[in-house]
DNA sequence: AACGATACGGAGGAACCCTCCGTTTGTCAA
DNA sequence: TTGACAAACGGAGGGTTCCTCCGTATCGTT
């Protein structure tokens, strides 16, 4: 079928579903180059739209922010549901994991997808993050179930260590430190404690 | 001794200097309010000079930054040090994180000394990172030499991690959850693997 | 006191933000 | 088809911030 923005709204134009087409089509490009700082008239020009075209569409900055980047979200929750499906808990998590730092990498819009789940004001904050900590729910909340990982983790938590951990990628060498990073972390979910306090340290036994 | 920014050049002036620690002084109360986005004309105004002054102590947005936020990078390194003389390596490196937090979470400035590790450009990203990660290697190697951490995480990528973990410091209940995430950090060094390459999950022992 | 050298201040051009409103265009009923 | 009106368009324009440039004021020295 095709894209349709109509709602229950009284009539969307023709014209109008093409511009905000044009627009998010522009914006995704202007925003890969420049991330997030560039102006919202490069963004109507690129389009070749006026500008008041641009803010009838999105009336804030946050607005075309979160038309751009929602798909990007969806994407990743999908992949969850996927992955807690098929993989064993730990397994599944990991390789949750791992993808998103994989789509990361490759995908230029990831990251400011990501970044905004932290930063990105009310609604398109609200919505990443409920979509993104229920996809860590689905494969985390098994895990717990079957003992795999300590329960006194929440889903809200892991997401915000994963926006961290390649919230400053940096050059060349950042792929593997991330996945390594993230290896770490889910040890530390499958060998810790389930307690809630701190507790002090005990001896390991699974290390070298 | 007095301030001094004298350092091998012809002669600094004095009303130079005062005019320097003015927009300091300044540039650290506007920050604080609105951290990062304030308007550099609200610092010049602030502290009672011209723009044009403000430029040329500071000739970019960059520099005014780095000459705020150095001394709460300093202040991070100092107390590494003093960590990684008197506590035992694990219980060293998890206080040091554990205040990071804790300082994250009173101190203003200290979120923005911290993001631009990650973000801001050249001169400061540079320092602070080094010093950092230099605090966190002295706390890291002692442990990874008598065994106590695997050896495959560098202090860059715990550095990271950190960043990452309060990047996102949301509303009231930020700071237990971020401690939380530390513990099962230090958990996962604690109890990994020292080999460079994924493994399968092991079987748990100290899990409840 | 006089005189360079140095620093100061702020005017000004450019870029951007966002609003407002006159003009154009799509849609639908006749 | 045609006419008419609501909906959407475009961009001028007022306000803000950025940063540069240069005439003026101040410092420090002789």
């Amino acid at each position: 079928m095709k894209a349709k923005t109509a709602k229950t709204r009284p009539k969307p134009r023709a014209d109008s579903i093409r511009n905000r087409e044009r627009l998010l089509l522009a914006a995704a490009k202007v925003f890969s180059a420049d991330a997030g700082q560039a102006s919202l008239e490069a963004v109507a020009r690129e389009a070749g739209v006026g500008i008041g075209t641009l803010y009838r569409h999105f009336p804030t900055r946050e607005a075309l922010f979160a038309a751009v980047y929602r798909h990007e979200v969806d994407q990743l929750f999908a992949l969850a549901e996927k992955l807690s499906r098929n993989a064993d808990p730990v397994e599944g998590l990991r390789k949750w994991l791992h993808a998103n730092i994989r789509l990361v990498a490759t995908k230029k819009g990831m990251v400011e997808a990501l970044q905004l789940v932290a930063h990105g004001s009310s609604e398109l904050k609200t919505y990443s993050f409920q979509r993104l900590t229920a996809a860590i729910a689905m494969l985390l909340d098994r895990g717990v179930a079957a003992g795999d990982f300590r329960s006194d983790v929440s889903a809200e938590e892991l997401l915000r260590a994963l926006v961290g951990i390649f919230y400053s990628r940096g050059g060349k060498g950042w792929q593997p430190g991330a996945l390594r990073l993230v290896n770490v972390f889910v040890d530390g979910l499958c060998g810790g404690t389930s307690a809630g306090t701190p507790r002090r340290q005990s001896p390991r036994s699974t290390a070298k």
